[in-house]
RNA sequence: GGCCCCGUUGUGUAGCGGCCUAGCACGCCGCCCUCUCAAGGCGGUAGCGCGGGUUCGAAUCCCGUCGGGGCUACCA
């Protein structure tokens, strides 16, 4: 049991509800690799009935900035991955902004240090790497906690000399070690890492401090990141050591470090990298279903057999200890593959509404469509459901049906792959469509079918592609009579006679 | 240099001592279907980094080795 009195729990107790945190630092455009372990704490905490809570680590004001903070904000939104406590919701741990918690902090520091638990350290980078030189040691070994036990009067000059020390945390002469989550238990040898800095000379606290101070006064239970803070979750432990003395923690969070998310090569994904940009893959037209699904994959399977899955499926069977430990490739090509079966799924209308903001960025459809576009989107939007991978492609499907015969643009290898028989194939189908009855897509089939197939002798293979460039200006398109059909008699005769004109 | 993590087909994974002559998905190749492209169906390609052990038996356990990656900031 916890209490007072008990000597403090190692771990968070097995019975408390799952507390996770999403907490990025806001610099630059939302990555991947990010987005991935939002993903995982999300789940983790919707799987358990736990609380996800997202908070804003801006301790670095150099490369802090607000627009990047309001991008990931909105990233979040975007994919509808929620959260409980935070920026923007609130809740009991207010403010969720790290900048906004400078008291909270100075107290904590005040404690530390009255504890003994850290000490004024005035060694610049070259004095250290001039010791170890002396000492004929690497010099790229790290501080060598010189500063630990100054005399009163070394202070006294140091400070003389105007020097404002940073504090360092005394890191305790023992081993440290953790089971994780996704790797098992990671041990860590006495002095194998240096005492490090909490605190600027200025006054600011570090990441190194805050981010298991505010874990501790959030009360996470489960802390879940990416494998390049592994290394330093040991010095974390040594500051929970001191947190759990002074009061400010009442556990150590159970930790679970995420493989990488790789780009090509051997490299993490590099913020360079457009791939590593989450609004590049929505601009491309991968919807959140999509993305998350895919970004899932990175490390974690809902199944043996599966991998095309829903989110409340993910919420309904994910487990972060059933996370791989290795570095996984994003790949573009398997990830429009589980967008393109994303798609498919979708209602009609719900696929034909996603469509739009895609064909008005692309000038197919005005910001205010007219009703009959919408009419026209409506006819034509399940021809392509199935046919797309990413929702950008619509525009180069669409466009034709939206776009005034005049202007329409025919592909130069379109009319270029066109065969000898062309011109007469066109015009076996002007002719046998001036006289069609009735403009329906059986009709339009039956008729032409008659006309070129049979009348002209040509295989059904080559029979339409001339008319299919004429009416949609690709060799890719949606199906040829049905595309007919919405585009109605008029233009498709006019488009028909437009080509055969230009073939001469 | 030190510390830590990782190592199954091209990619992501399943596998947790015999069910593995290694399964699934994407990719790629071929065939079927077919008005293009998709979708769908069928088939194929390719893998346990290496070397030692342990065991009747190892992708699975142990040791070593090699390879890759990360950390080693008054960044996070």
């Amino acid at each position: 049991m916890t209490n007072a009195s008990a000597p403090a729990p190692e771990t968070a107790p097995a019975s408390q509800q799952v507390r996770v945190r999403f907490c990025p630092s806001p610099t630059g455009t939302p990555h991947v690799g990010l987005i991935r372990t939002a993903l995982f704490n999300w789940a983790y905490a919707r799987h358990t009935g736990g609380r996800l809570v997202f908070r804003i680590e801006d301790t670095d004001a150099a490369r802090d900035s607000e627009e990047s903070y309001a991008q990931i904000v909105e990233a979040l939104r975007w994919l509808g991955l929620d959260w409980d406590e935070g920026v923007d919701v609130g809740g009991p741990h207010e403010p969720y902004r790290q900048s906004r918690r400078r008291e909270l902090y100075a107290d904590v520091i005040a404690r530390l240090r009255a504890a003994g638990h850290l000490y004024e350290s005035f060694s610049t980078a070259e004095e250290i790497e001039a010791r170890h030189e002396a000492a004929g040691r690497p010099k790229v070994l790290g501080y060598d906690n010189f500063d630990r036990d100054l005399s009163p009067e070394q202070v006294e000059v140091f400070r003389a000399e105007g020097r404002e020390p940073t504090l360092r945390l005394r890191v305790p002469d023992r081993d440290y070690a953790f089971d994780d989550l996704v790797r098992g238990r990671v041990e860590f040898k006495a002095g194998s890492f240096p005492d490090p800095v909490l605190v600027r000379a200025n006054g600011e606290p570090l990441y190194t401090l805050v981010n298991p101070v505010d874990d501790a006064l959030m009360g996470i239970t489960h802390v879940l990141r990416g494998e390049d803070l592994l290394s330093s979750t040991a010095r974390q432990l040594a500051l929970y050591d001191a947190l759990l003395d002074i009061g400010v923690a009442a556990h150590v969070p159970v930790f679970g470090h995420l493989p990488y998310v790789m780009g090509e090569g051997n490299k993490k994904l590099s913020k360079r990298d457009p791939e590593s940009n989450l609004f590049h893959h929505r601009d491309r037209g991968f919807v959140p279903e999509g993305l998350l699904n895919y970004l899932a994959l990175l490390g974690w399977g809902i199944a043996e057999d599966r991998d095309v899955f829903m989110l409340s499926e993910m919420v309904t069977a994910f487990d972060v200890a059933d996370v791989n430990a290795n570095p996984a490739r994003f790949d573009q090509a398997k990830a429009e593959a589980i967008n393109a079966a994303h798609l498919r799924m979708l209602a009609p209308e719900d696929f034909r509404a996603r469509l739009v903001p895609y064909l008005q960025a692309a000038g197919v459809l005005p910001a205010e469509p007219a009703q009959e576009q919408l009419e026209r989107l409506a006819a034509a939007a399940p021809l392509v459901q199935e046919r797309m991978t990413l929702l950008g492609q619509a525009p180069g499907m669409l466009g034709f049906l939206f776009a005034a015969d005049e202007e329409l643009v025919l592909e130069e290898e379109s009319v270029a792959a066109l065969r000898p028989e062309a011109a007469d194939v066109l015009d076996a189908s002007v002719g046998a469509l001036e006289e069609l009855a009735e403009w329906s897509t059986p009709a339009l089939e039956a008729a032409l079918r008659a006309a070129v197939v049979d009348g002209l002798g040509v295989k059904p293979k080559f029979a339409f592609a001339p008319l299919r460039t004429a009416v949609t200006g690709r060799r890719v398109s949606p199906p040829l009579f049905e595309s007919m059909e919405i585009l109605g008699r008029e233009s498709s005769l006019r488009r028909l006679r437009a080509l055969r004109a230009r073939l001469g």
